[in-house]
RNA sequence: UGGGGUGUCGCCAAGCGGUAAGGCACUGGAUUUUGAUUCCAGCAUUCGUAGGUUCGAAUCCUGCUACCCCAGCCA
């Protein structure tokens, strides 16, 4: 079998050694905000890798800290992850397991390896010592048995408030790493969790019951991230201490940053809530549902994640990487369909009829066949495809010029009507005789290729073109609502051809060398978010 | 000044002692009913750095250096 990363060798390696036998992993979200495409790295990889052994691989909903979770996060993560087109085996929670981790506790209390301790959280901190000099053991660590047990039960039953007592681990106050300097792995909350209500008022700690409920799932691996890398050997503490049957093994990879990109979940929660953005679908947003709403189809972020790699070094991705995959697998699937941006009138002098003409309804797939697109005398063209004074190599209309109209004919160049300001109102052509596209007899070389719409059977919409969140601005720290508005959201009123009346929602078309859009309907309107711009071919 | 990680082209990333894959980006050139797509070509004498071992090192050893993470009763 070939291992297309360090963590695949690493199974390979204890799946030919007979230390594992079926491979189980996990996606692990806290449901504590909406999954991002940093998310999306984590979901191909673990189901990725339980797919190429054979194994499986659980949806697991980390929710141990009811004060920031919500059932609208779970279901918006099973959403997105269905979105992407993974099927989880099976489906846990952290909150499933909290009479196993509770009991486990109590276990470590009674083999004298944890003890409550009544300091304050800055007492805690006080004696911890610092990352140079070793912390100072807690006075209460030295309690009995009975007595640690005693109260925490009482911690249980609710007979104490919030922070005034937690449960530690006795491990090492000396120790240099300090997730080993005594953690608390219970603490006093009480909140109402969204799954088990007010049946709880302590609750375990990350590190206490990440192991224990990756063992009772029987995880065989645990893959985190790298900041995790400093609470392994907590995680095999804990695996050990508990006596807990299975023992998972935790591989840290470094996590994605995107650059450009904003992927602080706290710092996109604030966009929503201060309603910057229109919630965590906004297009602008590189959340999945984001992502999803500017047409980005799962399968370009899929085939994205699975070659940015999985490594442990720190790296940031350049956008264009991800916009190849993304214009990648438009160009291969997309339906086209012409739209026009900033319309310019063209009449075409020697032509008063009206006549259907065909356009492929996508070059790459011959076998989804043409649509027909209404030509008419009047019709509208994008104002860049224009130049009264074109520069060198300029192979769009101009004067005394002809350019072709996509799936039309090559027209001619006869004459501009100028407004009072000296802009262009609309330009005047002429049909070239036998120019007909497919029956092209003309003998007129052309060398530009142009999209546009009939004037008379356009549809007006509204167009925004989105562009990401700015990183910069969030570390600039300048108004956000108004940079956003500003930079990330250009409306534009366009027109676009009638057929994209019969395209289905959700279906994804090129805007004519300008980039691809998805249609949305929003009420009469049609939408058209840019999803991402196609090299831009005039820049020089 | 403690501990844990990582340093191979602008960005990712293979490489695992035998003489630097691939992708993105970029640059040429060819085809093209959209200057897109497609195609073909170019793009690290060098692997953070200084030494050492070896016939031979990005790969092994040693020193140095840079960057990231850790002092939540968050995950």
């Amino acid at each position: 079998m070939i291992c297309e990363n360090f963590i695949e060798e690493i199974i390979e390696k204890e799946l030919s050694e007979g230390k594992v036998s079926a491979v189980q992993t996990r996606f692990p979200p806290e449901p504590n905000g909406y999954l991002h495409i940093g998310h999306a790295k984590s979901l191909c990889l673990n189901f990725g890798v339980a797919k190429k052994f054979g194994g499986k691989c659980n949806l697991f909903f980390d929710d141990t800290n009811p004060s920031k979770e919500k059932t609208e996060y779970v279901d918006a993560i099973k959403e997105d992850i269905k979105w992407l087109g993974f099927e989880w085996a099976e489906i846990h929670y952290a909150s499933d397991y909290f009479d196993v981790i509770y009991s486990l506790a109590e276990k470590l209390i009674l083999d004298g390896k944890a003890f409550v301790c009544d300091l304050s959280g800055d007492e805690i901190r006080a004696l911890r010592g610092t990352l140079t000099e070793p912390g100072k053991e807690s006075p209460y660590r030295n309690r009995t048995v009975e007595e640690n047990l005693k109260l925490f039960r009482e911690m249980r039953d609710g007979k104490y408030a919030d922070g005034e007592k937690v449960l530690r681990a006795k491990i090492d106050m000396k120790s240099p790493n300090i997730n080993m300097r005594d953690p608390v792995i219970y603490r006093v909350l009480h909140a109402e969790h969204h799954r088990t209500g007010n049946k709880w008022c302590i609750y375990p700690m990350y590190d206490f019951a990440h192991p224990i409920c990756d063992s009772m799932q029987k995880v065989t691996h645990s893959l985190c991230t790298l900041e995790f890398e400093d609470h392994r050997p907590l995680y095999n503490w804990t695996v050990e201490n508990t006596g807990v049957e299975h023992k998972p093994r935790q591989i840290e990879f470094a996590r994605l940053n995107v650059t450009n990109l904003v992927m602080s979940k706290r710092y996109l929660k604030k966009l929503v809530e201060e309603s910057s953005v229109d919630g965590w679908s906004d297009p602008r947003m590189p959340t999945l549902t984001g992502l999803r709403n500017r047409g980005v189809p799962s399968d370009a972020l899929k085939k994205f994640c699975d070659e940015i790699g999985v490594a442990k070094s720190n790296s940031e991705i350049e956008i264009s990487y991800l916009e190849h995959f993304i214009r990648d697998n438009l160009n291969q699937n997309a339906e086209r369909a012409m739209a026009v941006v900033e319309p310019l009138k063209v009449v075409i002098d020697n032509f008063d009829a009206s006549e259907e003409v065909e356009v492929e309804i996508n070059p790459n797939k011959p076998e989804l066949g043409k649509r027909n697109v209404l030509f008419t005398k009047e019709i509208y063209i994008e104002q860049s495809d224009f130049s009264l004074n074109p520069p060198p190599k300029y192979f769009r209309l101009k004067p005394d010029g002809v350019v072709r109209l996509k799936g039309a004919y090559i027209v001619k160049y006869e004459n501009a009507v100028l407004n009072d300001d000296g802009s262009v109102k609309e330009v005047h052509v002429s049909i070239v005789e036998n120019s007909k596209s497919g029956n092209d007899t003309s003998g007129v070389k052309c060398k530009g290729t142009i999209h546009w719409v009939s004037a008379e059977s356009f549809v007006p919409c509204e167009i925004r073109k989105y562009d990401y969140l700015l990183k910069d601005a969030e570390y600039q720290g300048q108004d956000f609502s108004e940079r956003i508005n500003e930079n990330s959201r250009t409306i534009y009123q366009g027109v676009c051809e009638k057929y994209i009346d019969s395209v289905e929602t959700g279906s994804c078309f090129q805007m004519l060398r300008t980039g691809y859009y998805k249609k949305m309907v929003d009420g009469e309107k049609i939408i058209l978010s840019e999803i991402v711009s196609l090299k831009d071919s005039f820049k020089k």
